[in-house]
DNA sequence: CCGTCATCGTACGTACACGAACGATATGGG
DNA sequence: CCCATATCGTTCGTGTACGTACGATGACGG
């Protein structure tokens, strides 16, 4: 227990680097702080305090594709099939979303946008670029497209 | 309203290239994918189910100074202060971490881990790294530095 | 020394996220 | 045709995340 300073800053004579752990660094807490700043820019750009990023996408998903299972439309937008739940189930208590049943499998629930809800969603999606715009305002437009293809291969 | 089919398709021909919007490409869905992504790779990998992202990074933090107030905490690890209070009373409900009054200032709770808190961070810090590892494991480690980098500044 | 303003922690409400369990339905193999 | 298995949607429990409001305390200026 003689040599109390040896290691005192950083293990910088074992092999290799070795760098200390530090959770700034590491990709989860990354990851979070950088999907907080996102979503906090999507709620003062996209217009509608009223609407969250995953309301939208589902909305997005709808206007693309006329009608979906709500199972199908989860894995569409990569959201669980309880979280799902819980998002259709806002979207039409506020009358932007309606359901009936699949004609052809009783197990599913078709999802489609009201009038309201097409509405909406094509007044949204006018601003939709300015939120990525907005996020990636601190990179140049190289390291923007580079961002985004190492972020889809990690998924 | 004669020329129905001009735009069917896409404005090839305005100003620019005017890319069809994709939710895909989006850089808050793309975030919230890769956040879902790293805490699932992390509740299977830290090496304790009952440990949270969140949690780990506040006991690492309570690890380096070994007191902090809640609030302070919280601006370490980028998280609300109500955010914070929830993780806290976690923690201490399970006797990882305890708190006293601030003896100068009292508005504030000094926070620090118990020996039981230590102990497991000590342990977990052993698996941190992998964690990291396992979740950017499809990019080469060039690619790696850059996409920490490029989050970091994004925050 | 007293009033104004900021900060700290707490409480409440809303929303996402997911595992687990469940009932109803669908499907494929025997 | 019937049963084992799978899928779909729902419900419950836990945890993160944040806005807002609140009471207590602290800091600062007049």
């Amino acid at each position: 227990m003689r040599n109390v300073a040896k290691k005192q800053q950083e293990p910088k004579a074992a092999a290799g680097p070795s760098r200390p752990y530090r959770i700034e660094e590491q990709i989860g807490y990354l990851l979070r702080r950088a999907h907080q700043r996102a979503s906090a820019i999507f709620q003062i750009s996209i217009g509608d305090p009223n609407i969250t990023p995953t309301q939208y996408s589902s909305m997005v998903k709808l206007n693309e594709y006329r009608e979906l299972s709500q199972n199908l439309l989860g894995r569409l937008v990569g959201m669980d099939k309880a979280t799902m739940q819980g998002v259709v189930r806002r979207l039409k208590e506020r009358g932007l979303v309606d359901s009936r049943p699949d004609p052809g499998d009783a197990r599913r629930t078709l999802l489609s946008l009201t009038t309201e809800g097409q509405r909406i969603v094509n007044k949204l999606l006018v601003n939709g670029p300015a939120v990525t715009r907005e996020t990636l305002k601190p990179l140049n437009g190289a390291e923007q497209r580079q961002l985004l293809e190492l972020l889809s291969r990690i998924i």
